[in-house]
DNA sequence: ATCCTTAATGAGAATCATTTGCAACCAGCT
DNA sequence: AGCTGGTTGCAAATGATTCTCATTAAGGAT
C-alpha cells in the first residue's frame, strides 16, 4: 500500500473520520496527477466513477490538514493543488505573462525561516514562497516589442 | 501632496487612463487604513462618499499595477490587501487557529531569492511569503486541552 | 470657459467557485 | 446482521468578483 494511503488512513482514524471509497478516490486521484490541479480538474480525473463534486471540495481540507496535498497558488479564481508526500518544497515562480509556472527548491530558505520561527515561538505547518514576475522567455518578447 | 498620490498620477498618465474623483478617494482610504483590507472593508471605509464597490474592484488592479499596494494573502475566501509605498516587504505568519496575522522582516531572504532568480533568467516583480501554523498562544492552549 | 470624445462610474444583474441542506447510504463497531 | 452517526450525491444557496449599460465627467482641443 503506497505511503500516501496508510497516512491518510492513519489521519481519518485519529479524527474519527471513515475511510470511504470516495475519499479513497479523491486520494489516488490526487496522487496521480502529476501536474497542479484544482477541485474541477481532480473531479474530472474521477470521472465515471460516481464521486459529486461536493465530496471532493469535502475531501480537500482533509487532504490539507493530513499534509498530502498543499495549496500551490490561487490563479483565475480558482485554488490549485499539488500533492506532496515525498516532494520536497519548493518555490513557485509565476510568469505573469505566460501564466507558466516554474519551481525551484527551497532548502537554503527553510533554516533562516526556522530561526525566525523560534525567535517569536510559532509552529509552522506550511511554508508558502511565490514570486512572479517574468520569465526569461517573456522578458525577451517584451524588450523585443519595444 | 503624500507619495502615493503622485505616483499613481503619474502611473494613470503613463497608462493613458484617468485620474478620477473615485479614484483619488479610493487610493488615499487605502492609505489611511493601517492593517490589511479586502475589496469591502476599503468600499466601508467610503461609505458616504458615493463610491460604488463595482469601482473599488475597478481600482483594485491598477493599484497593484502601480506597486502601491500588494495582495498580502487570502483567507476566508476573500483576497486582502495592504499598502506598500515606504513599509518594507515583510513575511507573513498565519496562525491558523486564530487567524491573527503577524509579520516580520524578509531582509535576509531576498538576497538568496534574487539568487535564484539570476540563475532563471527571471525578473522577479513580486516576493510572496507567507507561512501557517500556530501562534505561541494557541499552541499553549493547544496543549493544555490535550 | 465651453465643446467633444471617450474612458469611467454607479447600480444592479450575472458569473462561477465553493458551501450547504437534506434524505438516502454505508463504514465500523457490537 | 443490526446500529448509529458520519458521509454522500444532488440540487439549491452563497458570496466574492465581474460584467452590462445608461449616464457622467476627465482632459485635450477650440
Amino acid at each position: 500500500m503506497p505511503d500516501h494511503n496508510t497516512r491518510f488512513k492513519d489521519f481519518l482514524e485519529l479524527r474519527g473520520f471513515k475511510l470511504t471509497r470516495s475519499r479513497k478516490l479523491i486520494l489516488d486521484a490526487a496522487f496521480e496527477l502529476h501536474e497542479h490541479f484544482d477541485a474541477e480538474k481532480l473531479h474530472d480525473s474521477l470521472k465515471g466513477l460516481n464521486v459529486s463534486l461536493a465530496t471532493v471540495y469535502r475531501t480537500l481540507p482533509l487532504l490539507l490538514d493530513a499534509g498530502l496535498i498543499q495549496l500551490a497558488m490561487r490563479s483565475e479564481g480558482r485554488d490549485r493543488f499539488e500533492h506532496i508526500l515525498g516532494h520536497p518544497r519548493h518555490v513557485h515562480w509565476i510568469c505573469e505573462n505566460c501564466k507558466q509556472v516554474f519551481e525551484t527548491n527551497l532548502d537554503e530558505l527553510v533554516p533562516r525561516i526556522e530561526v525566525a520561527a523560534k525567535a517569536q515561538k510559532f509552529e509552522i505547518n506550511h511554508i508558502n514562497i511565490s514570486i512572479s514576475g517574468l520569465c526569461w522567455k517573456c522578458r525577451i518578447n517584451a524588450n523585443e516589442s519595444q
